[in-house]
DNA sequence: CTCACTTTGTGCGCAAACGTACAGATATTG
DNA sequence: CAATATCTGTACGTTTGCGCACAAAGTGAG
């Protein structure tokens, strides 16, 4: 049994297959973990394994002028890595940097490739979530053109925490600075806003959820948006 | 012959399919004129139809907080419109919105997806459109975020022109205020900036671009990076 | 314990873009 | 030709975020 002492959390998108198909699936995967500011692929690089979160959560990052960068999209158990080995890709455009230590099953592009002819279920599922990807994508590009610092870092915290299933989680605002794209002293002036404010709790990295409903009021829509796309087409 | 008087400019991806395929895709299809500033489906509301591009050009917009909205895509002659309908969604998340009128190839939904299963070339040419259209996406959103207009400007007017295939067209300020998410003066004043520099010129929505070097010079790097992953994927 | 490092807080001046309002210029239409 | 609508230019104060620099507080390794 590939499973460890304690059941991890599972992968979504693999519990919504049909038992044969998962099964098989599971079978050729390993499962591996993955540890805070691992970086699993870099722009232009290759894709060479997908990954299946369960409690890992991978953030997938656009770079620009060689200096900025900015999270396009954030993958955990609701989701998976790899997309564009679907589409016939070998190469990522995005950096793939781990938010949030845990595990994920994981298979190599070739076995992955052999799956998706076998299996019309995982297809599906996976055509799905492409489309909630690209959906959540395109509602970030507007988020970070139109909403100010303070109620995009509550959204992120807020999908940060869906996706460790957990109140508490470590991320320091030099690198809320990189993944929001703004600079670290901002993140500082936001996050103290909403520390004032009762909504969260932090220090040094140890971020914790006070008011979950009031950080969602400090938030933009866009948080809602998601999780009511993700739910139409997956849930 | 569908095919009217002037030749029109073909689309590229039905150029690049094998001659059987496109007879038998063309067959299936109606030649339509797009007129400037037709919305063909507004957010939420399902995708009858996909088109494909021979000298219109349109937008894909998305929405956010009713008012605002912001370009994240762009479709000429290079590429189609309706892709959700690949990955088995019927509803589009965006608006779509014609920049330059012309015409296009369209095919009603069902028949599309029949298309699709027929046509194992047409699907592997479809699906790398798709991620070289999710990677344009991610690059735009890095650099609405941080990009000034004037660069944003000067790499829009570029993209119109390589799809409309020529130095004029019409647009208002208005119009490039709203694709790009800022407000009319904005615009104002980045246009009139091009234009003392004699990279454009421009009056009451007739715009020229009289030096295309100087433009891409003052537009960001964005503009050639697209172009670059499109001529690696579909070139 | 000490030293080096990481993390967070604060204080400037500056640039970009915002919201709003109004005026002039150019088409279009009756 | 007159009336109306569209398009562009300008102006003014305000907000948000930037770049930079430095200080203070907490953490961990030797």
């Amino acid at each position: 049994m590939l499973v460890s002492k304690s059941m991890p959390a599972q992968n979504s998108l693999l519990v919504a297959l049909p038992y044969d198909d998962r099964q098989h699936f599971i079978e050729h995967c390993e499962q591996v973990e993955l540890s805070i500011n691992d970086i699993l692929c870099e722009p232009g690089e290759p894709i060479r394994y997908v990954y299946f979160p369960t409690d890992s959560v991978i953030s997938l990052l656009a770079r620009v002028d060689d200096h900025s960068s900015l999270e396009v999209g954030l993958v955990g158990n609701e989701g998976m890595l790899g997309i564009p080995l679907m589409l016939g890709v070998e190469v990522s455009s995005l950096q793939f940097v781990v938010q949030g230590s845990g595990s994920a099953w994981r298979m190599d592009a070739t076995t992955f490739r052999r799956a998706l002819q076998r299996s019309p279920g995982l297809k599906l599922e996976l055509n799905r979530y492409l489309y909630v990807l690209t959906s959540q994508l395109a509602q970030s590009a507007a988020c970070n053109r139109f909403h100010v610092v303070e109620a995009r870092l509550a959204r992120w915290l807020l999908m940060i925490r869906d996706r460790v299933h957990s109140d508490q989680f470590h991320v320091t605002h030099q690198v809320l600075a990189y993944v929001l794209g703004v600079r670290r002293v901002g993140i500082t002036k936001a996050a103290s806003s909403l520390q004032r404010k009762k909504l969260i709790s932090y220090s040094r990295g140890n971020v914790k959820i006070l008011d979950g409903k009031g950080l969602e009021a400090a938030s933009c829509r866009c948080y809602q948006t998601d999780k009511d796309t993700y739910e139409r087409l997956l849930g």
